[in-house]
DNA sequence: TGGGTCATGTAACCTGTTACATGATTAG
DNA sequence: CTAATCATGTAACAGGTTACATGACCCA
């Protein structure tokens, strides 16, 4: 997958791995993350397989570098990856894998933890976005159509942001119903928690 | 972060490799996937850890198993895990990678792409959930606390399919308007993509 | 003279995936 | 008899992370 966003950016024209470390970290940084020494590995086994070209180009006032382009091969292996069927799911959430296991430690950290979440919105951000997606845009406009391919994965970033803020809130009410009810059984009431449809 | 889930779950009770898998495959399998593989390989190293033991269980009927119980060294890493401050962000979405390249193909096999994706809910089986609910929901009757955050990650993950819906609605609707601005760029238009909010 | 940007990588390690391998019991 | 469930793993490879290493040029 790394490789194929790799593959994409070059087919927009040719880029050193230093570029396309820049490019990765304003535009796709929002839905992969890629280390530099990952990218030059995957530069290397890319031009292995004859998907990319590389020139070595000489520059004055800077270092030279290596500019990658696409091969007729590369952009058939792109178009392939574009149309095929089945994208892994790749589901990883390591604050649901916390949430799960949360029970394990006071109620009040716990809505320490989801108040904290909720005001720095996981997803990227949002500062740096505006800027970044008025670059993006503008370069962009050389090529129209692709400006609405963009814009679609920013309106994701943006929607995800927001249900995540809605869903710290419901979890903050929830929490503060738990607390509620851990301070009434104190005064010896029975204990139930109640599974019926609250519709989140 | 694989090896806390598992730590987790052996928190609340000794576990086999093999019940650890199938745990795993209905509660924990929304947010996080592991093969038996990876599941067995990890015990190994968090036995070398000193985090779990292992014994010997003979079954009549069954095959032996190996059962793994936490030791106080493991629980004072899982309360350390849960406390620590920095989640990894893990943002991978392997289907905003395809979109954001999507511009390549036709924007009649784009649309039908997001139809797709709108139909099939890519976060995990809705059908499944409702069993799979019910039944964690009685086991955690015994400490009813502990249903509560569960509940939290399975509120996650509507609220997510319901965005991710929603998001999808929003694509096939932008790519619908540039499909009808390219047929006019036919009769002979100006081209230009308007960028303005149009807050998604 | 010190920090930022431009530029390229290697090495070791950890995590995740795919494929393979084995074998008993039980329910249809 | 056959498929599912129970049960345990190994090996190889792919993908991701962390740490290290180097060096020139430019601006303050």
């Amino acid at each position: 997958m790394l490789k194929h966003g790799i593959l994409g950016l070059i087919s927009y024209g040719s880029l050193s791995g230093y570029e396309i470390m820049t490019v990765f970290r304003d535009s796709l940084n929002h839905f992969w993350t890629a280390q530099t020494s990952q990218i030059y590995r995957e530069l290397q086994t890319m031009e292995k397989a004859g998907w990319i070209s590389e020139t070595h180009v000489a520059q004055t006032g800077k270092p030279d570098k290596n500019v990658f382009s696409i091969t007729p091969a590369g952009r058939d292996e792109l178009l392939r990856w574009l149309r095929e069927g089945d994208l892994p799911a790749n589901t990883r959430l390591p604050f649901l894998m916390k949430t799960f296991f949360m029970g394990e430690l006071p109620v009040e950290e716990n809505i320490a933890f989801f108040r904290a979440m909720r005001d720095e919105h996981v997803f990227p951000d949002e500062g740096k976005k505006a800027s970044s997606d008025a670059e993006m845009y503008r370069k962009a406009m050389k090529d129209p159509e692709k400006a609405v391919y963009w814009k679609l994965t920013i309106a994701f970033g943006q929607m995800y942001e927001k249900m995540q803020r809605e869903w710290c809130e419901y979890c903050i009410g929830e929490l503060e119903a738990l607390q509620r009810m851990k301070s009434a059984q104190g005064q010896g009431s029975a204990v139930t928690v109640d599974i019926e449809e609250e519709e989140p």
